[in-house]
DNA sequence: CTGTTAGCGCCTTCAA
DNA sequence: TTGAAGGCGCTAACAG
């Protein structure tokens, strides 16, 4: 390992004290021109850089983010991540990360949070869908110590800022263009309902089959597991039954459970969308992609990640200056009313879904009726 | 801030000096047993974790290691990253992410590694797919500072650990095998030639062609982006020939660009694989799901990842004894004999291929003659 | 405006 | 087997 500069490598160098180069390469604004001129040069020249860890534990703390995120290989979850290391890079943090992978979510998440506290790396936590164990957040957030989170389920802990998406809002508007096409029978295959996030969407369907007056046939209605192989099983019991009660359209809670109806519609050698429709929610980049493209719910996931981050380093700020100047109310009030925001949802209507011929329509009544 | 527990409280507590209570904490064997336990109960009721700062200051280096990646959205790379996260998770160390953003990726990627060395936050780094900045990697292994390069580039420098993938093999056995299926007229959409990665898997395409006798024909060959758009700008190009000189096969150099040309065959009407054949590369999970699904090359993204990260750990654990004990030769000679691992890539085969029937495989031969 | 100095929390000799 | 003390590199408070 050769020779690193260090303060006092430039102090000598420049004929000044450490405390003068610390207070050049800080920016304070009392040193004299020419002095300073003088140490940055040579800071430049021997590429001296302060080391971050001996000025952490000379401050208390470093320019650290953390950030929990699930299995990166998750829908939406790169793209949020490419919006939140984007601004982080414009900002004097490094994200420091934090992979749950799916094997330990539940075990070790809660063990994870708890050493990004005790650790005391970092100066910030941004926790993405970390379900249940979202829970050991209040802990940090009571220490004082910034947390925002993103999440899919509703804020399950006071006074944690808390970034979403309106998932029930979503799959009302899917279901509501379904049956405006002219659908009655429409299927649903939901997520796990362990998750907040399947519920919600879930409501959201049942909600507009109810504002249209069209009645909810619990025989439409399949719980998937958010995989492709899951929307296929689900597909294929729908698609078995007989064709008066076999759906028109499926609206699967997620698009990767939307590409298994498409296999499923394939093995039945029913055509999307002219003998079925579909719509999936999320819209994954690959999504657009698929012969037919599919109609899809959007998050919008980089706004989602930048808000989210943009706040946390606001929040992260503040804590700062609580410390020194607790005074500074002003500064306060956003700390005190906690952030909750909620991102609208879209669809986006693309190829997979079709107006139901007037035939069709008319039957249907009936068989709701009887 | 609530109070932080300090080694200092741990061993007021444990009424032992702060010295005894780092032993244990660092597991040396010369402490009384009894005092060790104590120690350790208090440790586990306070919850005290040492800070990675101070003992980071204290030891010279941290438990941290830089990665860099580029877009996270990049196919391939959230699956590398999933598994690189796991095995680190199980190591003492934790991940501290760079990523370049397209934008700057030309521009800034050099001084983002200029900083992981001078900032000595790291113990050491990964970098993946760094492109040109390869080159800056060099001074950073001069000094010492343990680095591994996952690239689909050659070797581009001296003495640097390298993983990469047979681009050349995956194109080579793409094109043989469309070629056995009968194909002739076999179009190639290449990705950007500043790349080598682009060169390798053309080469493979023109030796696969070279080696079966079939004549390469310039007018079968396209440059795109890697990108959807470019694959369908390309595809349109060939599939408005005059049918006689129209490609029975594409073979596009990456999963995204074959996407593309999915929907140009669907805007020339012709069906895949009954009236194209294509074949893309990288495997994107999407690309499963595809109809028909895509058949394409495969890279073992996973286990680059994985021999990658473990490699640069066993680097950063040598390069911490060469400080120690220099004379520990036995474990120099890995350091010695750079690695350089190549990981095969395979054709995995799915639905976009189709024999071509006789009557057509007669006819080439004679347009390929004239 | 600038030099001096006391820590930040931990690890590691050196003594005992 | 243990305590005491110096120092990692930097910042901030205090003198000058």
């Amino acid at each position: 390992m050769a020779k690193k500069i260090n303060i006092q490598d430039v102090a000598r160098l420049a004929n000044v004290s450490t405390g003068t180069v610390s207070r050049v390469m800080n920016n304070k604004p009392d040193v004299n021109p020419e002095t300073r001129e003088r140490i940055l040069r040579i800071v430049a020249e021997q590429g001296y850089v302060p080391s971050v860890t001996a000025t952490g534990l000379a401050v208390g703390h470093n320019h650290l983010i953390s950030v929990l995120v699930p299995a990166l290989t998750w829908p939406l979850i790169p793209e949020m991540m490419l919006k939140i290391a984007e601004i982080v890079e414009d900002s004097p943090y490094e994200i420091v990360l934090y992979s749950i992978s799916s094997s330990n979510h539940l075990s070790d998440c809660g063990k994870v949070i708890d050493r990004i506290l005790a650790t005391r790396l970092t100066a910030g936590l941004l926790a993405i869908f970390p379900g249940q164990s979202a829970q050991h957040l209040t802990q940090l957030q009571r220490q004082g110590f910034p947390v925002v989170l993103i999440d899919d389920q509703n804020p399950p802990v006071e006074g944690i800022p808390w970034i979403g998406a309106d998932n029930h809002g979503g799959s009302y508007k899917a279901t509501h263009y379904l049956i405006a096409l002219g659908h009655r029978r429409i299927a649903y295959i939901q997520g796990p309902m362990k998750y907040k996030v399947s519920r919600d969407r879930y409501q959201g369907y049942k909600d507009a089959l109810q504002d249209a007056g069209v009645p909810l046939d619990p025989a439409l209605v399949q719980e998937g597991d958010f995989m492709p192989t899951g929307g296929l099983h689900c597909a294929r019991e729908f698609l078995a039954r007989p064709k008066a009660e076999r759906p028109t359209a499926i609206f699967a809670a997620s698009d990767l459970m939307a590409y298994g109806v498409m296999s499923a519609a394939e093995e039945f050698n029913l055509s999307i969308p002219k003998d079925l429709s579909l719509i999936g929610f999320d819209d994954n980049p690959s999504s657009s992609h698929m012969r037919p493209a599919l109609t899809t719910v959007q998050q919008p996931c980089t706004a989602m990640g930048q808000q989210a981050i943009e706040l946390l380093l606001q929040l992260i700020k503040q804590s700062r200056m609580d410390h020194h100047q607790a005074y500074e109310i002003e500064k306060q009030i956003l700390l005190e009313d906690t952030p909750r925001i909620q991102f609208p949802t879209s669809l986006v209507l693309r190829d997979t879904c079709k107006k139901l011929p007037k035939r069709v329509a008319h039957v249907t009544p009936i068989i709701a009726k009887t």
